[in-house]
DNA sequence: AAGTGGGACAACCGCTTCGCC
DNA sequence: GGGCGAAGCGGTTGTCCCACT
């Protein structure tokens, strides 16, 4: 039988041998890959080149890290995953010694489970509708909110104030409680943050524990150095970002305070043309640019308090070069949804 | 002990992207 | 710019193992 991706004939499938294995570790350490589907041929292997580098590149490879996910790794999952989606291959990266496979296999077989359990929807990390939620076998503390669209925060307490190192997942073998919070002031528009946001909170291993109200922990006054920069004159017109908190309101992420090239600031007669596209792809660059950095640092605690993204003045600022009201939509959803 | 269902993980498939000519 | 092969990627399937009946 031959195989489909290389039309050759005798091509083995299916699990490899230890004796196959040999082979091929054999031959990258002495000769590299090279062309992948030269290897099969080189190393002796009845197998296509297309699972060599397979077999290679998921289960072979030395810097491999073996075992099971530390709660650490699926905190970091979750978050990234969050932003991007199902780009496996992107959320690997940010995991040293971890494939995109073993990422994708551990996100269907455990994190998505977790997260239904939780009531939010593993695609969208939203809270699943009462509706979807009877039909789905999902685990009790869920409330109702005012706002269809608000946001659930899953947020272990223990990492409000910390650094990244103890941002844990644990959700569900967690010494400490894991707490559901829901932004019981501003519905998922653009927020300011001349207030401190408050949630409503619930200790879920204590299905007897009152919902509690509380303000956003994270939430630190505008500070004067955080205010926004932008030249409206430059026909660049990209603005400065790094005064931004870029707050992810799961487990107080934020950007680097690295200088990054931000979203372009459409400028008036600019807007009528693709402006929407123009801003997701932007949107796209910089968490694809910073978004991730963030994830890799360890964060600054310093960092975290000198920071807060402040929407009310982008949105005058906006406002002032010529971004119509359909652009700031946009933004909103970028500063709700990431 | 045998059958079965489900979870975890490895591997495959097909499409897209990239690089070269 | 188009064609082609290689590599990359995400979805899906296959296989193994183990708990349960």
């Amino acid at each position: 039988m031959g195989h489909r991706c290389c039309g050759k004939q005798k091509v083995k499938r299916g699990l490899w041998s230890p004796e196959e294995d040999e082979k091929l570790i054999k031959h990258i350490t002495t000769r590299g890959h090279g062309s992948w589907s030269s290897v099969p041929k080189h190393a002796g292997l009845q197998r296509c080149g297309k699972s060599c580098r397979l077999r290679w590149i998921n289960y072979l490879r030395p810097e491999l890290k073996r075992g099971s996910f530390t709660p650490e790794e699926e905190q970091i999952i979750i978050d990234v995953h969050r932003i991007l989606g199902n780009r496996w291959a992107q959320i690997a990266k940010h995991l040293p010694g971890r494939t995109d496979n073993e990422v994708k296999n551990f996100w269907n077989s455990c994190i998505k489970k977790k997260l239904m359990s939780q009531g939010l929807d593993p695609k969208t990390h939203n809270l699943i509708s009462s509706h979807q939620r009877s039909s789905n076998k999902i685990g009790g503390s869920i409330r109702s909110q005012p706002h269809d669209q608000q946001k659930p925060i899953s947020v272990n307490f223990t990492t409000v104030n910390s650094q990244k190192k103890n941002c844990s997942a644990e959700l569900n073998s967690s010494s400490s409680p894991i707490v559901t919070l829901y932004n019981a002031q501003q519905p998922p528009m653009v927020q300011t943050m001349a207030t401190p946001p408050t949630y409503q909170y619930h200790d879920d291993q204590n299905p007897n524990a009152a919902w509690t109200s509380a303000k956003d922990p994270t939430f630190h006054e505008p500070s004067a150095e955080s205010t926004l920069n932008i030249s409206s004159s430059s026909s660049s017109s990209s603005m400065n970002l790094s005064v931004f908190g870029l707050w992810d309101n799961s487990n107080c992420l934020y950007a680097s305070a690295q200088p990054i090239e931000a979203p372009r600031i459409l400028l008036e007669g600019e807007q009528s043309k693709g402006s929407e596209e123009v801003l997701q792809q932007e949107k796209e660059k910089l968490l694809e640019m910073e978004m991730f950095k963030a994830i890799d640092q360890d964060m600054d605690a310093s960092l975290m308090e000198s920071t807060s993204f402040d929407f009310s003045f982008l949105e005058s600022t906006l406002m002032s070069t010529g971004v119509t009201s359909h652009d700031l939509n946009s933004m909103a959803d970028f500063a709700w949804n990431y």
